[in-house]
RNA sequence: GCGCCCGUAGCUCAGCAGGAUAGAGCACGGGAUUCCUAAUCCCGGGGUCACAGGUUCGAAUCCUGUCGGGCGCACCA
């Protein structure tokens, strides 16, 4: 069992002892107490507020209850100290066995350990990157793409049923766009000179090869012919050519959506009038003329009727319109029927990834979703911040206008998936990230990815050395191990903070905040990368000592579980753990 | 003008559900290698947690306001 779920169990236990003594009130909110590392090593290996907590609704003074509760758990026999300090804590000091026990828990439990089931099998929606098929991916998307998988991750891990999800926006003005430009190099490959592309269209030179293949299977028959002759075709093709190189990209960063949802199939199967029907009976449309936009003055505004939806009573700051002036469906309408959608596919909890360009649509959607679900279903909305991409300190400049476009793949393709991964998570998704071609490749401690990486390298190092002495390697054999022998400071603070891998999971899952495991990763490769020097130092300290084989096995437990925690961390962050550096 | 996010060491950022003397990396100064990979480690200086109020036993954390920065603000995607 996670150690400090263990303590806190053994606290309440206290607590109800007292209870039942007579010397604490019945009924007093046990669930709220809090275990946790104190962030003063001197102040003991565990801390809890309870005294603190519950002293007003006890009627007594935070550090008599704190006095009374220490002596109660001083007759654990695990409890080696328990004290009380001012204003209200109680400090305790456990055993070493309590902690060396978690070493057998992750020998036995490999993966497993630090699961624990949040989401008790039931179905959560994640939708990830759902960027426009009208181009490769870029760096901004990478981001987003790299939080929401490893998020998802995170909540497969801790007991959700997890369904990946990616939008296709292959609906809308955008896709015309972009079959105005494919059809222009269409005309090229086949012959005609097509000059600068004119503005408006899309210049990559990525939809040059879409052409080619267009008029290798079609000739030149669309040549000169009307628009909305070849569109439908030209539209079609550009989407399925743009949205192969799009899963293309993803796989090279080892992401792989359950759905790919499209959003003309949708509008096609007449979703988007069943989704309005639907919230037209619950009396949640009308029609009406919205006010003027605020901010810069739009020039051709002019005051005009139109279906709109009442955001306003879920919260949003205006109603929304649903139809254009020209009669077709917003943006909007189409993004409503299509989380009715995951709500009628079961999903009453979703949760969508966005750009922070984004951000003023997160109120209305999520008014949206509480109004047609009557605030059964959940919508969670996670902003990840812009990417600054430098080069060895000076900005890249990503415009798509330029076409000086800097794909992710580029960057991929250039400093690895397992680094990029990291990197995206190694700041809070709401914050910037600096993004340095020339850091990230660079193999040293600057570089966060090779740190932990070093770690859970020179861990294998340890046991390919094992291996020439015969020594027993797996995590079954060393399972039995005399943990015990565990004594040195350096080596305590290591197993515990392997104790501390459960409850980071479970705060990342709940609070969806993936960055939580990186930074663990680092905090655990740092105790380990002490530990190792520490061996230098003193020689006795070095994971394999011929001349006491005991220890030596205990030593090879505490590495193969800090290498199975780092190996599940970087799983759950999508980045392959490494046997060697070089 | 309005909404969302942010403001923590010289720089880049953590800070778990409010908890004790606010942490890490970089940079700077000093040290450690006959050794399982020095790609590492150890020690040190460095802070008005933007500012002002409020809530309470206790605030970087919650609430209100001010200042500063980013993003967004009809029909477009």
């Amino acid at each position: 069992m996670n150690a400090f779920d263990d303590l806190a169990d053994r606290i309440r236990a206290a607590l109800e002892g007292l209870v039942r003594d007579g010397r604490l009130p019945p009924g007093l909110p046990l669930d709220s107490v809090l275990v946790e590392p104190p962030r003063e090593a001197a102040h003991g290996e565990a801390a809890t507020n309870a005294a603190l907590l519950l002293a007003k609704p006890a009627g007594l003074r935070p550090l008599d209850l704190a006095r009374c509760l220490a002596e109660a758990l001083r007759a654990d026999p695990e409890v080696v100290e328990a004290t009380a300090a001012p204003p209200g804590f109680v400090n305790l000091r456990l055993a070493p066995d309590f902690w060396r026990r978690r070493l057998r828990d992750v020998l036995a439990l490999g993966f497993d350990y630090g699961r624990v089931d949040l989401g008790k099998g039931r179905p959560v929606d994640v939708e990830y990157c759902s960027a426009n098929p009208t181009g490769p991916l870029h760096v901004g998307h990478g981001r987003g793409t790299v939080f929401g998988d490893a998020l998802a991750n995170l909540l497969a891990y801790t007991g959700w049923k997890v369904t990946r999800e990616y939008y296709v926006n292959d609906a809308g003005a955008q896709i015309e766009t972009l079959a105005r430009s494919v059809h222009l190099r269409y005309r090229e490959a086949l012959g005609e000179a097509i000059g600068p592309i004119p503005e408006g269209l899309y210049p990559g030179e990525y939809l040059v090869p879409v052409g080619r293949a267009l008029a290798e299977s079609e000739g030149p028959r669309w040549l000169g012919r009307p628009e909305p002759e070849w569109m439908p075709l030209f539209a079609r093709r550009a989407v399925e050519a743009m949205l192969e190189r799009i899963k293309d990209d993803l796989a090279a960063l080892g992401v792989h959506h359950d759905v790919f949802r499209s959003e003309r199939a949708l509008v096609e199967a007449g979703e988007v009038e069943a989704a309005l029907a639907f919230m037209e009976q619950k009396g949640l449309l009308y029609t009406g003329t919205l006010p003027p936009p605020k901010g810069k003055p739009v020039e051709d505004w002019e005051p005009a009727p139109q279906l709109l939806f009442r955001a306003t009573a879920y919260g949003d700051d205006t109603d929304r319109p649903l139809k254009r002036s020209t009669g077709h469906w917003t943006y909007f309408a189409a993004d409503v029927a299509y989380h009715m959608d995951k709500w009628r596919r079961g999903f009453d909890r979703m949760i969508d990834v966005w750009g922070a360009d984004h951000a003023g649509y997160v109120k209305r959607l999520q008014a949206a979703v509480a109004a047609f679900s009557d605030g059964a279903a959940t919508l969670e909305i996670r902003l990840c911040q812009l990417v600054n991409l430098l080069d060895g300190g000076k900005p890249l400049k990503m415009s798509k206008r330029a076409g000086r476009i800097v794909t992710l793949r580029d960057v991929v393709d250039e400093v690895g998936k397992d680094v990029f991964r990291f990197m995206m998570l190694t700041r809070r998704n709401d914050a910037p990230l600096d993004f340095d071609l020339v850091e990230v490749t660079q193999q040293s401690k600057d570089n966060p990815v090779f740190y932990v990486q070093y770690a859970h390298a020179r861990i294998r190092s340890v046991f390919r050395h094992a291996a020439e002495q015969a020594l027993p390697r797996t995590a079954a054999e060393l399972v039995d191990a005399p943990l015990a022998r565990l004594e040195d400071p350096a080596e305590l603070a290591l197993v515990r903070a392997v104790a501390a891998w459960p409850r980071t999971v479970k705060a990342a899952a709940e609070q969806s905040e993936p960055h939580r495991i990186a930074f663990y990763l680092q905090d655990l490769a740092a105790q380990f990368h002490a530990l190792w020097t520490r061996g230098k130092e003193v020689p006795d300290l070095r994971f394999l000592v011929a001349e006491d084989r005991p220890l030596t096995l205990a030593r090879l437990a505490l590495l193969e579980a800090v290498r199975t925690v780092l190996a599940t961390g970087l799983a759950l962050i999508g980045v392959t753990p490494v046997e060697e550096l070089h």
